[in-house]
RNA sequence: GCUCCCAUCGUCUAGAGGCCUAGGACACAUCCCUUUCACGGAUGCGACAGGGGUUCAAAUCCCCUUGGGAGUACCA
């Protein structure tokens, strides 16, 4: 088979989209997959919209997602240069090779003219196609329309009845009637090519042999088709992916909330999670199991039993996932990645290393986004605690509850704190004190809890003495006690 | 308006004519476990958009309707 090359060509006029992002994976999949090269290219040719910040942007969260490319802007490459803006004097030279071969014409036509054509058409109910006025100038015609200052586009001039029929890598075989495409323009009046004309000479020149994409890119496969053709070139194959969808059935925007893989991480999702779940949108694997690797999906991975339909971006699910994966990451990881949230609330210094680790591993468990941890755990910190509602009356100032932490401070006195296990058996020995007089195991432990986190519940209660310590565990306990 | 794409539980999907009284995952509900929240386990709820064909047999093939999405730029 010829060599199997895809590539990724976000335009830098915002931060990675999400939907660009799972096309990326899915181009990554493939060409992991098929032993063939990923290539990034960045495609700024609207240098209005177009910044470096966002290329960046591209960069961080491709890579953040482990979706590495083998050439790109910034890794080189056979291929270059992968930035559109640099290219710029490449595309000319096919333009006059089309011009010359008859496929493209010089079109003169005002904005006025065409805005005038498009009016007609809709209010004829019929759809706009260019009216070809230009097609067939003569050189006189054309000399003329330069003397006047006019600057021309370059139109492709389209073949009439002709069926443009291609097989669609997800979507099977998709056809279109050329008499329905108006002859296109393949080269602004400022000289610079359209989207259309670029993407064609690009993908031709970088060797791309598998163009997968969105499906809001199909009609614009027909005119690029028509190009390869005209210039001879070998038409790649494609596969048209259904978008990503928000939950009221439009396309994923910003008025949906996130939509850059960046603001999702800041959010504190994690892009292995983050990977794993986009993958799901379309994807299945053939064992049932969804927690996948990037390489174990890459290894499952059949663009053909992609599905063609578009997809809702639930974040029910997301977070499930993302949840699975905070429960499976290695823990010194998870502390690294979790401590900038704690950082924002809470003096760090208070805990060492270990116990900031220790903190995270108990605290991990109900965690669906890593900023969720802030809440969980501010009796880790200071000295006194914030009560949560009620919890005072409620559940402290009970005649069971100070007799408990009656009990609790003069034992705790004998107690290693610095032994988990010991811990663990002395709170067992204290329900089962209490159980003989009739108090339930719950309630026991409800009054330690409360006294020295202010609330009803949270992380094992011997791990958040082992991290508190001795010291802090009494003065609370004593806080609570009202004699 | 025109062209194209899509259509299975609320959501992501399995299903490539009989294996389907339609399977899984998330969500939801109940129960179990339990020092709480949670995790985990079990059970339950829940769909082939509608109508016509084709066939001995259709979620699967064809047509129509409806619904949703995309494109229709000197934007990418």
């Amino acid at each position: 088979m010829e060599n199997i090359r895809v590539r990724i060509a976000p335009s830098p006029s915002g931060n990675l989209h999400i939907g660009t992002a799972r096309t990326a994976l899915f181009n990554y999949l493939f060409a992991k997959k098929n032993k063939g090269k990923f290539v990034l290219r960045i495609e700024d040719t609207d240098l209005e919209r177009s910044n470096a910040e966002y290329t960046q942007n591209i960069y961080d969260s491709l890579k953040a997602l482990g979706l590495n490319w083998d050439e790109g802007p910034d890794v080189g490459g056979e291929y270059g240069p992968y930035q559109q803006s640099e290219r710029f004097d490449i595309y000319p030279k096919y333009v006059q090779k089309l011009i010359d071969a008859g496929f493209a014409y010089e079109c003169f036509c005002t904005q006025e003219e065409l805005e005038a054509e498009k009016e007609d058409a809709i209010k004829n109910k019929k759809a706009y196609i260019y009216s070809e006025k230009c097609r067939n100038l003569t050189k006189e015609q054309r000399e003329e329309f330069i003397k006047q200052g006019r600057k021309p586009v370059v139109r492709f001039a389209v073949p009439k009845n002709r069926e443009i029929v291609f097989h669609d890598l997800v979507k099977g075989e998709l056809k279109f009637d050329s008499n329905l495409i108006g002859d296109f323009v393949i080269q602004k009046s400022n000289n610079t090519p359209t989207y259309n004309f670029a993407v064609v000479i690009d993908d031709m020149e970088m060797k791309i042999s598998h163009i997968i994409r969105g499906e809001d890119h199909i009609s614009n496969t027909a005119k690029q088709i028509l190009i390869y053709e005209a210039l001879g070139a070998e038409v790649p194959k494609f596969g048209h992916l259904g978008m990503i969808l928000a939950t009221d059935r439009s396309k994923l925007s910003k008025r949906h909330g996130a939509t850059a893989v960046s603001d999702f991480v800041k959010q504190g999702y994690l892009s292995e999670a983050l990977v794993n779940f986009v993958a799901l949108l379309g994807w299945t694997p053939s064992d049932g199991e969804e927690i996948k690797s990037l390489n174990e999906i890459a290894e499952d991975f059949d663009i053909t039993k992609i599905s063609s339909s578009n997809s809702v971006f639930e974040y029910d699910k997301l977070n499930w996932m993302n949840g699975q994966y905070i429960k499976k990451m290695d823990i010194k990881k998870l502390t690294e990645k979790i401590k900038p949230y704690l950082e924002q609330n809470y003096d760090l210094s208070e805990l060492t290393q270990a116990q900031l680790e220790h903190m995270v591993e108990v605290t991990r468990e109900p965690l669906t986004v890593l900023a969720d941890i802030v809440k969980d755990v501010p009796f880790f910190f200071g000295k006194d605690v914030d009560f949560e509602d009620k919890v005072k009356e409620d559940v402290l100032n009970t005649e069971v509850s100070q007799k408990v932490l009656k009990k609790v401070v003069e034992d705790a006195q004998t107690w290693d704190f610095n032994n988990l296990e010991d811990l663990h058996e002395k709170l067992g020995d204290i329900r089962a004190f209490f159980k003989e007089q009739g108090i339930k195991p719950k309630e026991t432990m409800w009054a330690i809890r409360a006294a020295i986190t202010g609330r009803t519940h949270g992380a094992d209660i011997s791990a958040v003495m082992n991290i508190i310590g001795k010291d802090k565990f009494i003065y609370r306990v004593k806080n609570a006690i009202i004699s």
